[in-house]
DNA sequence: AGGCCTTATCGATGAACGTCAATACAAGTG
DNA sequence: CACTTGTATTGACGTTCATCGATAAGGCCT
């Protein structure tokens, strides 16, 4: 339930530990399609909710059995979802027994704030002269 | 030209100066219908690529003639993109005769990098514990 | 004014998305 | 084994989206 095709953030240059950041550099196309498809699973406010309850959970993981409820949605319809996030690198789960529990990949969180960071808020001017 | 229907992160609730991010407490859903909106923004490689190459730009803002030519994309198609970016709070714009220009907001990438960051990186499991 | 260049808007079209009801699959209980 | 509960998958449907060609709008130049 673990190992379903993900597109995990940077996983194609293999230079990941220097990227310099969506603003200070450009992206190149390869990247930008990588990136995208993160920040198109945070495009719905669904699952935002979804990855702000699971990520803010206490102990780490959630029963989606607590998840689905907090909607006024079909119960497909949120695991629809909650598959989106996890083949964004977002989340992963586990099964265990009769429910199924979902945790938050901070590394793909972490690369995107990253990513949306400014270098020193100024200091690439100089740098670039 | 910079007064279009923007949506701007965190403008409903207005307590924008707090709030402790998407991974800490469970987003509401009108602070999530809002963020959705500019994740959403964000959720295409070629937007993407535009809001890196105007953030980028040392001079602190690109005219659109070196964006167009930039992608295999008709005039149009990146036109519609900027102006995207541009509902979604993220660029702004001006024309200065013949040409326009663009510049990033960076209050908005500096919210959704906010938003995306834990605060202290694994403080929460053990005051959980 | 007329022509040319740059950018934005309009209208159409095919693809992708969000949602649901129905159904399948997994696992515990009698 | 049949039954029940929790979760995922399938198939369908209406909406939204990315893209284009055509056209409009803004602005320089002669």
């Amino acid at each position: 339930m673990s190992n379903q095709e993900r597109v995990a953030v940077g996983r194609s240059g293999g230079a990941d530990a220097c990227c310099p950041g969506l603003l200070t550099v450009p992206l190149d196309e390869e990247q930008a399609v990588d990136l995208a498809k993160v920040f198109k699973a945070l495009g719905d406010p669904v699952r935002l909710r979804l990855l702000s309850m699971i990520a803010s959970q206490a102990g780490g993981e959630v029963c989606v059995c607590d998840l689905t409820p907090a909607f006024d949605l079909s119960q497909p319809t949120i695991s629809h979802h909650l598959k989106l996030l996890r083949q964004a690198g977002l989340i992963d789960c586990e099964r265990r027994g009769t429910w199924v529990y979902y945790w938050l990949l901070p590394e793909t969180t972490d690369r995107l704030a990253a990513v949306l960071t400014r270098p020193a808020q100024g200091a690439t001017a100089e740098a670039a002269g």
